[in-house]
DNA sequence: AATGAATGAGATTTCATTCAT
DNA sequence: CATGAATGAAATCTCATTCAT
């Protein structure tokens, strides 16, 4: 008789524990042998719930994702527009250690997306999300009059969401020139500067 | 007499063939045979030339910067102020495949930065140099009353570097939702913002 | 229920392999591969049961020495005092074909102990236990009266271990001048000596 | 023109500069780029005097051999008998650094020689003329009664050419437990046995 | 279903040797 | 003669993957 096992359930232990590797040790660090050994289980076991090691890897990038998305759905609670938004970024931000080694994650993926098709459509989809989520917000706090109307706010969009993951890699990389705290600031008054600018 | 061959040129031709690999085929794929295949010697002949396998990966971080310092040398020529930093922010976007590759093979070095100290440390070294020179052009172009003076200049600086590498990185990994013409937009634009914002 | 596999059994296994091919082709022949082929395993089975080759190497030290002691053990069954020290040295003369193998791993690593720290300090610290067995059995016999006293005990234990292990050398490197049966011979002189001259 | 070259004067500059990495860095680290670097030669030219690197490793065996015979020419001059015994063996002892690179020398070739029909060969030829030599000494000393004539010389040669080289390891694998002075002093006692014994 | 033993390819590095100049 | 560039085999170690149990 054969053990009944939730697959689904099994899958995301696995990746749980691939996940916690890759933000304590990195992505390199993370071999298949690391892996079961995080999960508490053999090396063997892994193929029964994953095609290959490609497939776990992407199933760790789309749990970071989701991660990110539980703990903002917290934070954006009631808030809309503008104060929305500018939640939303700063919780993109490595302002913490949690969130920086999620930063790293998402930097070791990017590389490895470039060679690799599949791991480049996941990641593509997962930003068009949160490319959108934040086009939404900009879109609500125009027409609440929050910010200036003069700029294209496609443009703003991309101008936020390409700030937010420069300044997460010069954090990362250069965190004697940008600090915390400076990286918090940065962003604000780049939020700062939507609405003064309609002044 | 023997064949003798400049040192020099024969580490530069390893390296070119590293970042050729590293180009073509991501970082990861660049080990030391792969390299040696591209070179078109066999895997001894590193030896010679090289300390190690991090010894040549350094020089092909180091030699993509020396290649973008050459290039930038001709364009910034004649210019100061607001116009030399310009084109020196356009010249860093991976605006057509030369500069692309070039942007790629830096996002490849940054996940491995965070590992590896020596690295980090040299990414560090060069990146601090285009930090200062960013951060003379604004002083330049403030003095001569091109920009707006209320903005802390470091802070500017800061956002532009961010900004660059952050376009850079969206532009490479989501080049439907963001062509070259609109990276140059959006960079030209987020220049423009600080001559208007001092009127 | 996968194959179950005593470790510590597999790991005798393959250090018994290297012991041999040490023993057959030299201490530098033994390499992984070599262990690995003859044990019967991949080149990659080694990681299982070993950290790396010293490891190995040490361990096959080892083995070496409890091989040697487990043969003492019987022998020295009911010996005390001088008896015994005669039965412990001859046992360590390579007076056959085994105890020549046995000698000539130990010779193999001599050389390497001066140049690894960790297969010295092994080395150092199980010679310190066959000395402390023979000053031990010449205390008995000096007590017992079965040797002359006139001589400082420790003195005596070291020109023994030296003679064992000197004549050991020159019967593997000039059989022909040094055969086994004179090998005992002068070994035995030796020991006589130690009670004529009490007489 | 090929430049004329005394072969046999390149050849021991190479061999000497062999024997300096030996005594320098142990056995293993003599490479054929160590040697030829420590010579103040290009690899190639080893090529030229040597057929392969046995061939120069040999030579450095025999080049130690003549070394020492060099040394102890001088220090022999108008002993005989026992006192040149006496004067020899404490010669082949490792006193002093010098003496010490010597027998660590010796060791890393005693293993080799054991898997290397041709280096053995050498080893033996040699080794043969040391017993030779100290044979001749106890003969003479016998002849002029400063020993006790009890024993077999033959047995007493190779007693003390066992002991010599037994103390040698000795020392040099277990430093704390058998230093300098200790090793001299011993050795001293053994020869003055030779002549107690005959009182 | 789960284990973990075993594989074998491949990575980096070292080295004796060859050879064109 | 001498150089030193170049080779290619081999050594150690790592790792994703397979498979008998």
């Amino acid at each position: 008789m054969p053990k009944i096992v939730n697959h689904s359930e099994r899958r995301e232990e696995v990746v749980e524990a691939t996940r916690r590797v890759i933000l304590r040790e990195g992505i390199e660090a993370a071999t298949t042998r690391a892996i079961a050994r995080e999960a508490g289980y053999s090396n063997g076991v892994l193929t029964h719930y994953f095609a290959d090691k490609d497939d776990i890897m992407l199933s760790a990038l789309h749990l970071s994702h989701r991660h990110i998305v539980e703990r903002l759905r917290g934070k954006l609670a009631g808030l809309t527009g503008l104060a929305a938004l500018r939640e939303l970024l700063l919780d993109n931000l490595p302002l913490d250690d949690e969130r920086a080694e999620e930063s790293g994650l998402e930097i070791g993926f990017w590389s490895r997306s470039m060679t690799s098709p599949a791991l480049h459509q996941a990641q593509r989809a997962e930003a068009e999300e949160l490319r959108y989520l934040v086009r939404s917000l900009l879109g609500t706090a125009a027409e609440a009059g929050e910010i200036a109307t003069g700029e294209d706010l496609d443009d703003v969009t991309e101008r936020l969401l390409a700030l937010v993951d420069g300044l997460s890699v010069h954090h990362l990389l250069y965190p004697d020139r940008l600090g915390a705290g400076r990286l918090e600031r940065l962003l604000g008054a780049e939020l700062d500067r939507l609405q003064s600018s309609s002044s």
